[in-house]
DNA sequence: GTTAATTAATTACTGTCGCGAACAAATCTT
DNA sequence: AAGATTTGTTCGCGACAGTAATTAATTAAC
């Protein structure tokens, strides 16, 4: 049952046409401008390499669907004829990004270009079975959605704390939520009518992902890891998530269940985690291993344990015995979780979520150390290590720059109907 | 329905032109028949989804540049017009693919296609320095290579045991060789020439990597990983190495030192490593861990290490108790570091080489059940196994195939300057 | 205040790429 | 022997990008 197992079953990918590269090309003019902000002709044509024409041709393609405007240029300033900058038009794309949290649901309403439109929030009925939730959450979404049924894109993207598969949105766990085998991309894809466009579709595309790969994302796009070839991100308050961005392209998010990197043994004689196996990494460096470090019991509300987490900071800070060396044993542990991981992945930057940011400020050595103990090379034994810098925003950008995905691959299909 | 497919390719820099969509397609054409083998017009038509047209002029430029050669169609049998193939000329490019083993290199000469043309093999001089031993390969590789000036591509592909940073080659620990931080790459470069095409350049191209990147390489193109979407390939002898392929790119080789998952913490209080460190994967799951494990004492010469293996791995079949547990005990541990693995990075496919497959063949069950008790989902749980079908020559495969990579992406760029 | 220099956008022209339709070729079927 | 079937080639078309000349708007220099 070895060897060359039948043919290739796998079909070549489609070769390139010249109808490909306009679509890529409309969609790098576009995804620049999101990225970096408003631009001139002449900037565009210098960072994407094109000829002017063609540069011209694709931003007026992109003004006349409403996705760009040009505006006059602000106070020329250098001399030679000033050039009239292009802006991404907020509405004229948006995202609905919604982030699943224990005690509600927040909305945000993210625009082309990033700008956040509006933010709400609900609370979920405790006493609602999941069945409810999700259709509430659908309500709340088509509510969203009708008042922004202008703009000629629109998209909801959805960051859930737990186990999903990146490639339709199930939810295979959702702890925080009590949420089991939720088919949640399908659903909310169904209850808004993703991709019909005319009869009650409110929404071209819907997202379900990880929140922890889509924190990636967003640091990645606008955050601390902006520029980084390869990207580590990792988040932690109860329990650890991570994402890694290779090359532009998110490892885990397409296809199964990926960037589940807390629960990588770490210790076999260690604590035995909720997911019901025994020593992985997240037991010894979320937020309930700071506090059974430190001897804190652990709250028994949820929402209490960010304090206490806070507490044993500031007593480390303040140099208590107890506290230090708590900080110090779940840094250490960080480290060497790190340097497993820098050993797999090679990653050229860090980027640390969640309380894991305000760890590491705290104490670095204790995490550095081991990296410079483990490390082959300089670069792995120096890789940076940044604190997120959306901390609290992670999950809403990351979704809005997930779901605004197809758009920017393909601005003129989006165009295109209307 | 069918929304969630989005396949984020976070890039902007450079823009494709029209050039590039020509490269692109001539490179698809060669590849397709380098790797799948002789096929008629119509079908690389079919496969790339080009037009008759386009698709006739590419391989007119590749029968051309000596790269493919058109044979009259074997007895047509079916109806219609019969239609000649089209095969690759394995004189047409050649890899000279090492092999740096502890007793000597081997070097193969590989042609398009796949074929191995011709093998050699040399004895280190035990007395040489590193920089003598050097000197012999190239002057070897230099020998080689001017046999065979003819072909307009010529590549060198080292696979190198050890520590090397893909980038530029450079061999930062080579144990088996006593070969410490040697820019190999830059030597073999310098040495033969490469790039210069008119004065002395012998060679076009000369990559070094790690063998457990190219064993991922070599089985992913033409072995057990064939038409997977994200491969793990782990090897094993002594030290476990491993590869990654995710969506056709290895995840190590091209920047620094990654997939040098041996070197993962799978326990604090474990064997200390070769490595300097403490608990790493491979003290728990190479062949002097199976050794340990069995009680056999390590054999003072590396040689018989391999066959003090093959004895415990037959003793195991044969039902004796203290081999049956080692292997149980090995099996286990690579069952934990797997699925460690599988966590983060989610692959489709796993890939045994070296003496791994035979232990997994032997006894698959305590691996499998790790998976089983760890996996979060169907996917992960169930992740095909396969011993590798390249185990001798995967290194040499993948050393040709990785070096060929140049060409295979822009055939034009060879061809043009003759 | 006029002129030169500088930078930018537009326009027209040219060459290339891939597509599709029509036609030609080679074999099989009836 | 005529039609059917499959394949390869040719050629016109549209789309795209590159180049160069022209026009436009501003600053710097005299």
């Amino acid at each position: 049952m070895a060897s060359q197992s039948s043919r290739p079953a796998l079909k070549s990918s489609p070769a390139p046409t010249t109808a490909d590269l306009r679509r890529d090309n409309l969609g790098r003019v576009l995804r620049l401008v999101h990225e970096d902000g408003a631009m001139t002709r002449a900037a565009i044509t210098e960072r994407l390499g094109l000829a002017r024409g063609t540069v011209g041709v694709l931003l007026d393609m992109l003004v006349r669907g409403g996705l760009l405007v040009e505006r006059s240029p602000e106070l020329p300033g250098t001399r030679g004829r000033p050039s009239p900058v292009f802006d991404t038009v907020p509405t004229g794309a948006t995202v609905l990004a919604v982030d699943l949290a224990v005690e509600g649901f927040r909305l945000a309403v993210v625009g082309l270009g990033g700008r956040v439109l509006s933010r709400h929030e609900w609370p979920w009925d405790p006493a609602a079975s999941t069945e409810q939730s999700v259709a509430t959450l659908v309500e709340r979404l088509r509510g969203a959605a009708r008042r922004r049924t202008a703009a000629p894109y629109q998209a909801v993207g959805v960051a859930c704390w737990g186990i999903v598969r990146g490639r339709d949105g199930f939810v295979h766990l959702a702890p925080n939520l009590g949420w089991r085998d939720v088919a949640l991309g399908a659903l909310l894809s169904d209850g808004l009518g993703a991709g019909r466009a005319g009869a009650g579709g409110l929404v071209q595309h819907v997202v379900v992902a990880n929140d922890a790969d889509l924190g990636a994302v967003a640091e990645y796009r606008r955050g601390a890891g902006a520029g980084a070839r390869r990207l580590l991100y990792v988040h932690s308050d109860v329990g650890v998530g991570g994402g890694i961005v290779h090359e532009g392209t998110v490892l885990g998010a397409s296809g199964g269940y990926a960037g589940e990197i807390g629960h990588m043994t770490v210790d076999p004689r260690g604590v035995r985690c909720r997911c019901g196996a025994v020593g992985c990494w997240e037991t010894e460096v979320d937020e309930r291993a700071l506090l059974r470090a430190a001897g804190v019991p652990d709250p028994p509300e949820p929402a209490s344990l960010a304090g206490a987490v806070a507490g044993v900071l500031e007593d480390a800070r303040a140099g208590r015995p107890a506290a230090v060396e708590a900080v110090r044993i779940v840094s250490t542990a960080l480290g060497t979780g790190l340097a497993s991981l820098v050993h797999i992945l090679g990653p050229d930057r860090i980027v640390l979520g969640g309380y894991l940011a305000d760890l590491y400020a705290l104490s670095p050595v204790p995490t550095r150390r081991v990296l410079q103990e483990r490390g082959f090379s300089a670069e792995a034994r120096d890789v940076p290590i940044l604190p997120a810098s959306r901390r609290a925003d992670a999950s809403f950008l990351g979704a809005a720059e997930y779901a605004l995905e197809p758009l920017l691959s393909d601005p003129a299909a989006v165009l295109r109907p209307r």
